[in-house]
DNA sequence: TATAAAATGATAGTAATACTATTATATTTG
DNA sequence: CAAATATAATAGTATTACTATCATTTTATA
């Protein structure tokens, strides 16, 4: 796939950022190193101090590219979710047939993440490891509604427009598609998550695994045949 | 069913608290306005210090009963889930059939929650609240394996253990019970968030089709009758 | 190439947070 | 009534999450 997608730019909501990092090298390292920083110590203890001084930067230069931490972690999990629906589209769009269409959606939510070389100044394992763990606390604030007023959830909720879409293509007559998309999209994070961390909690012990039960899952709720 | 559980205490992991806040009104006051100011302000705003000017209390007395405000989220969070797990078990323990027993376990998990009149310190619907908007963050975090083998959510993961085991009474083949026992639990939670703060990831209104929603879900999952 | 403009860096400062320690004052208990 | 315990008051520390100002470097352009 990667071939295909050379030139081009994931677009995130601009009120993330105060300046747009990908316009300078600046910017860049900032991205690069906020993510394995963030990766690394978690959300809670990541500072625009302890970046800096990662980077050889001052704290005040990164200001001029972020608000703040918490609109830090929106532009890269946005940047994420654009990344995931470009391979969405990318990978279901020429299919006709639309329980092979949900089949393959289901497949792009839940496969593991690979290192994609046409954005080299992001590590997209790593990005797919902060949206597993903090990805959450983007939205669970009081601020959701405002946030969610000015566009700052808008690619995440085109993917589950997408694949509710998909869903209610193959079965019309089924009520909940919007929640049964969105439950996949959170669920899978959620899966993973327990795998890591939960393993009594979960039968999913590597991604095919959680490929099978989210398959099953949405193909029983759907009364499609579900082949082995 | 109140008038059943008079006298019974909900029991917390005593390593959540310093100083078991049930021991004395001060701690009861704590929890009781910790619980009104988490809701009001969000946990990320709220701090031991505004609490005390709240309860006309000083900071320092409060870190006799909790250590930290994470600890105490887990206090709240893990007495919110041994509360549900009581009303879990009242309920569903004298069912004999393995499906009728699965539904009203779905049907506790899913409804509104309502005051309970003998825990007269504790505001179950404001504490549901903080268990929607904020029990992700007890567990997202980079201590969560420590806390976990230090056993803060043995009572929430007893819960997801018991709905399973029911899930594998009424279909023994089916193997992702542990799964779609997790996925209901935290999905309920997420779909009530969605509900709220965005309708348009869902097709959930109320608590009543929510769980329909859930109901379909996991009857469809075993492959049961759905009956209308 | 000189010069203006823009970007970055360095330093300092503020209010709040998340505590800890100490001492004083109530309150309870034996 | 004394001793023990609980609570309150005060102060102090390191860190966080910024903001403001000014200096320096880099880049663009005339």
């Amino acid at each position: 796939m990667k071939y295909l997608i050379k030139n081009v730019k994931i677009a995130v909501n601009e009120k993330t950022y105060v300046k747009d990092p990908e316009s300078s090298e600046l910017g860049k390292r900032i991205v690069k190193h906020g993510i394995s920083l963030i990766s690394e110590m978690g959300f809670e203890s990541f500072t625009f101090r302890k970046l800096g001084a990662r980077i050889g930067s001052n704290e005040s230069s990164i200001y001029r590219y972020f608000e703040n931490k918490h609109k830090f972690l929106i532009y890269l999990t946005s940047w994420y979710w654009g990344w995931k629906e470009y391979q969405l589209v990318l990978t279901t769009n020429s299919i006709q047939d639309g329980a092979v269409k949900l089949e393959r959606a289901l497949e792009v939510l839940t496969e593991p993440v690979e290192e994609d070389s046409a954005f080299s100044h992001i590590d997209e394992v790593a990005l797919y490891q902060i949206v597993i763990n903090e990805y959450s606390k983007s939205f669970l604030t009081k601020e959701v509604d405002r946030e969610n007023k000015e566009g700052y959830f808008e690619i995440y909720k085109r993917m589950v427009g997408r694949l509710g879409e998909m869903i209610r293509a193959v079965q019309p007559g089924y009520p909940f598609a919007g929640s049964l998309a969105s439950t996949v999209m959170e669920g899978s994070l959620h899966q993973h998550f327990l795998m890591e961390h939960f393993p009594s909690l979960t039968n999913c012990t590597d991604d095919r695994s959680l490929f099978d039960y989210f398959r099953h899952l949405v193909f029983s709720s759907l009364n499609l045949e579900t082949h082995g």
